[in-house]
DNA sequence: TAATAAAATTAGGTTTGCCTAATTTTATTA
DNA sequence: TAATAAAATTAGGCAAACCTAATTTTATTA
């Protein structure tokens, strides 16, 4: 059994390793996932390699071993099905699920995880628009064009975030956006790279591109 | 914000504090409820009362301030609410939930509680028949009489159970008593305080005086 | 390539919450 | 009351998971 700091740890890892962005997965990266000093996350390494959990090379980075990531996508199931609980039984905003879940998915009972699924309908999707890995670890493939892709002109439909910060998600429901809406792109101004968009068809808003990195597209 | 063994400490001396048995509330007898040394035991006692949550004399033992009695009535309430969820919507049998709760309780967001509260629909009591307490900290008195305290000849109603073992519970489950059946005292055995029962007017049964200790009645 | 910057690691330290073993205090009983 | 037993406490230690500061290794760039 894992603890507490130790599935943070692989989740982060996991993470991490699902960024395409990412190439190698450092020991400075991780500490600065985690908000922790690298020295901390060198003891880790040690720990978790120990453990058989992950490898690591000092030129390839950090992956995890097929045990590691099983034990990763179990904690990121109870993550994610736990924030559609928070959502849809406890009525709790988009904004404030990712904390609370944070530590209800550390919660350890064989069967738990399975019999919130089945409570909850067998979820696909959380309220963010990630993918909720199945009781056997099967996971559909996340969402991963960004609206930042998308052509001038053209619409494209909401199908995840990829920030959940609660900063974001605050934002985005000031602008009445969430997954599902449509977006259109309009003008591209040249300067900051900044976005004029229409939010279901309604008058012109103006967003930065870091914004809309983070809005994925289905 | 108290740790998680900060509360579990808070929880243990609250539940001695109910205990009508317990006069004095000692280190050893805390040692005892957790599981730990009495060494350890002293540790807290001292970090406990530096933070203003008990007070602690020699002479009298232990006693939770005003403070530490909120703190521990709170982190009841969300047991006892984990539990009727537990129960309820996942479906999980009498004997299982007090585990998961134990790891449940600790979760802390101002306002977990009170949502749960909500979606169970504010119950009264939790499955094992003790009273929820509400979010002013307010809490219905404990059943106390113990079905060992009946008459020869009557009938009583179990309304909650003293002790919350899964041991207990399982038995139970097997002699099909729950909350809300109906007990007959037939006869008591003097040679060992042992008695036949009679189950929802069904055949006769002989249990032990420990047995009928651990059944609370209304 | 040499100089510099960045990243990784080591060494040593802290806090929390537990432990054992030894000692002191308190209670019980002959 | 004295002897013994039980309870409480102290002293010192350990593992987990962090930290800072110093050092070493690796990468970048003048």
């Amino acid at each position: 059994m894992n603890t507490f700091s130790e599935e943070n740890y692989l989740k982060a890892i996991f993470r991490l390793s699902q960024m395409p962005t990412v190439s190698k997965i450092s020991t400075s990266a991780i500490a600065e996932a985690l908000g922790n000093n690298p020295a901390s996350v060198v003891d880790m390494i040690r720990k978790l390699t120990d453990k058989q959990l992950i490898e690591y090379d000092k030129k390839k980075g950090v992956k995890l071993t097929a045990h590691g990531q099983k034990d990763a996508i179990q904690i990121i199931r109870k993550h994610r099905l736990w924030e559609v609980f928070l959502l849809e039984k406890l009525e709790y905003r988009w904004d404030e699920i990712h904390d609370i879940a944070e530590e209800l998915e550390h919660i350890k009972h064989s069967d738990l995880a399975d019999r919130l699924d089945k409570f909850l309908g067998f979820p696909e999707y959380d309220p963010h628009g990630d993918p909720i890995p199945k009781a056997n670890g099967k996971m559909a493939k996340s969402f991963s064009a960004s609206l930042a892709d998308g052509k001038t002109g053209g619409t494209y439909r909401v199908a995840a975030v990829r920030d959940t910060s609660s900063a974001f998600l605050q934002y985005l429901h000031k602008l009445k956006i969430s997954i599902g809406t449509q977006i259109r792109l309009i003008e591209q101004i040249a300067f900051d790279q900044s976005l004029v968009i229409s939010i279901d068809n309604g008058e012109p808003t103006t967003v930065s591109s870091k914004f809309v990195e983070n809005i994925l597209i289905s």
